[in-house]
DNA sequence: AAGACGAAAGTGGTTGA
DNA sequence: TCAACAACTTTCGTCTT
């Protein structure tokens, strides 16, 4: 009995399918006749290829419905739920038990079993957080959650620090450290991998922990953990720099062009990365008549201005820049 | 008055013995 | 482990615009 509707059902679905592509194949356009027809399942539009008439604008979109983040997830068919992510420390993968006093249908639910579902709800939580490392895992990726969005880095950061943080907690190189100096170390290295570096300064001011510490947790990351973290580019920091001074791309240009003279003419090495992005600016910004003040510049870059008159003094000397320069502008 | 400059002293990290 | 060192910061007085 049931088999048989079953069987019923998918053979009139078939045949509807049928019957539309082959309505589909047999549609001529009636402006022009042609049998371009293209079917725009965003808009859910008939359109006639040839002349642009929209033939129907109500189309039903009989593709699949299910949502899928990868391929895995395709083979699965799933309907529902956030895509897996190494950002919070279960990856998602977990129930949440609802506060809401009613069941199923609506009805409000009796006394006994409201107090069951409390109770099954106190240790659903409590078998979701088992143990304190988890707990810990739990805060520290909020964290760097919140402190990435504070300082606009990218989604690619935040994964990458969440994964750095979780490989530092599974070697065990959080204990005697703390939280929030590791969770910083981890975003530090993150963004200086996915090269949108941002310095120890601004980090460790989003936490409670210092710049030294913060330093310190990163050098143990970065050598307990092998990571790769490229030499910090200058020249990123520039870009930045530059736009938060509101200068002109044509200011910037000129200032990553000196930074790559610099660095062939061997001044570079050595030097605080944003200090010389910081020279390079304020130079090209006084050539290129948009000037800036070496406070305002120190003051974006986190250093003092004392580094930036030393920088560009450097660089004034071993690129040949001329004072006279100046004198014309100014 | 604001900005630039430079000297002097202090700080924290790196390096090599 | 420790001293030497380079880079950077802080502070302050002076000069220039």
């Amino acid at each position: 009995m049931v088999w048989s509707g079953v069987c019923m059902m998918a053979q009139v679905l078939e045949e509807n399918k049928v019957d539309r592509f082959a309505d589909e194949a047999l549609l001529k356009c009636p402006e022009c006749g042609s049998a371009s027809i293209i079917t725009d399942m965003s808009r859910g539009e008939l359109i006639c290829g040839n002349c642009g008439v929209v033939l129907d604008d109500h189309l039903i979109d009989s593709g699949p419905e299910w949502r899928s983040f990868s391929f895995t997830d395709d083979q699965k068919r799933n309907r529902t739920g956030l895509p897996v992510s190494v950002t919070l420390h279960d990856k998602g993968l977990t129930t949440h038990i609802n506060n809401t006093q009613q069941d199923a249908f609506g009805k409000p639910l009796s006394v006994q079993q409201k107090n069951r579902m409390q109770r099954l709800r106190r240790w659903q939580l409590r078998t979701r957080l088992r143990t304190s490392a988890e707990r810990n895992l739990a805060y520290a990726l909020s964290d760097i959650e919140r402190i990435s969005s504070q300082l606009g880095l990218p989604k690619s950061v935040v994964e990458t620090a969440a994964i750095i943080y979780k490989q530092a907690a599974a070697k065990k190189l959080i204990r005697g450290r703390s939280i929030s100096a590791m969770v910083a170390a981890s975003i530090y290295a993150a963004a200086r991998l996915r090269r949108v570096p941002r310095s120890l300064e601004e980090i460790s001011a989003m936490t409670r922990s210092s710049r030294k510490e913060v330093g310190r947790c990163y050098r143990v990351l970065v050598s307990e953990l092998k990571l790769k973290v490229p030499v910090a580019d200058p020249a990123d920091y520039a870009v930045r720099f530059g736009s938060e001074l509101h200068l002109s791309g044509q200011v910037i240009r000129k200032a990553l062009d000196m930074l790559h003279k610099a660095k062939r003419a061997g001044i570079t090495t050595g030097k605080d990365p944003t200090g010389l992005a910081a020279a390079c600016l304020y130079l090209s910004s006084i050539l290129e008549n948009e000037k800036r003040t070496q406070r305002e510049i120190a003051q974006v870059a986190s250093i003092t201005e004392v580094t930036v008159r030393n920088r560009y003094k450097e660089l004034q000397q071993s690129l040949g820049i001329e004072i006279s320069m100046f004198d014309n502008i100014e």
